[in-house]
DNA sequence: TGCTTGCTTGGAGTGCACTCCAACTCTTTA
DNA sequence: TAAAGAGTTGGAGTGCACTCCAAGCAAGCA
């Protein structure tokens, strides 16, 4: 993982042609963490360029993943070396947490994509800022509440086998 | 939504194991059952012979996912009048409850096809099921706290808006 | 008898979120 | 200079959980 310090920042602007698949349904409740491993390593200090193969291993995403991220509008705009190579910063690795942390919750891909694309709008879109994240907010509590009764007959459940196997112990 | 009252009641081979009997408590509002309406009708007293339907209306499933579920073997056997339509039962409409609930978790169909399985195959499966279960809850219970962490992480996002949202108005 | 409604089937199609591929460039190491 | 290795792209493929389709059957009604 050798890494190139310093590179002359050519940023040419590559917008991304948005797909922008609307997702005009609510979603079924299927997450889990998509087979990757978690990343969580911890970020080495005073360092702001990594390349795409150390972002995969610090956010546990696949660098596929990543490319493909950009390419539909879910990152910032990305700082390239002159030879074209994506050069990630440490500002980038703060928004792959938080869209980790909306992808952990269920958000469509297609809500972070737009929050991203107010983001980039700049301040003027607080207010819708505040107003999506108050929705999906709402959302989570519910998923919470969903969660936590399915856990009760869970353990109803679990309950009654773990009787019948005591009982049949006890014979 | 014509009712085919009496029919010769062939309801052949019950299914041995514990009486799938779900929900120890009243559970709160589980909105958003993909796309559907969410049943939760009041199951009429004194009936026992549901067409597809209306299993549909009481569950928020589609006829389409029904007959789905049945194909992949997600459902215990369901009887059929003489014409070969389905007639759902009671005992059917409790079985579709927990898998509801255990969807709502983002419980792999395989496994549940699994679970299915183990209760078909009776008593003798009961230490793979209360396994199974087990297993579930532990994943229900990380996910809530992934949740919970995640729901932090936004109130302070939402927090920071409304902030700059009470400063540009107090000017 | 014809029309409508509701059900049946196997198989094909959809949408999401990746995931991989082929063909290529650039940099580093031997 | 050659080979290895990490990166690039557009586009195709994958897996899951549905979702729909066409063609047909059965019952009820005018």
């Amino acid at each position: 993982m050798t890494v190139t310090q310093s590179e002359p920042v050519t940023s040419g602007t590559v917008v991304a042609g948005l797909p922008e698949t609307v997702c005009p349904r609510p979603r079924p409740a299927t997450l889990r963490g998509c087979g990757t491993a978690r990343g969580d390593y911890p970020r080495p200090a005073g360092r702001d360029r990594y390349t795409i193969s150390e972002v995969a291993q610090h956010t546990g995403l696949s660098a596929h993943t990543l490319r493909w991220y950009e390419r539909i509008g879910l990152m910032p705009h990305v700082d390239r070396t002159h030879t074209g190579q994506r050069r990630f910063t440490n500002r980038d690795l703060d928004w792959l947490d938080l869209v980790g942390k909306l992808r952990l919750t269920g958000m469509p891909v297609a809500d972070m994509v737009r929050y991203a694309e107010l983001v980039r709008e700049g301040e003027g879109t607080f207010a819708e800022r505040e107003e999506l994240l108050t929705r999906h907010r709402e959302d989570v509590r519910q998923r919470i509440a969903e969660l936590e009764s399915t856990a009760d007959v869970l353990d109803y459940k679990i309950g009654i086998y773990a009787d019948a196997r005591r009982a049949s112990e006890r014979v």
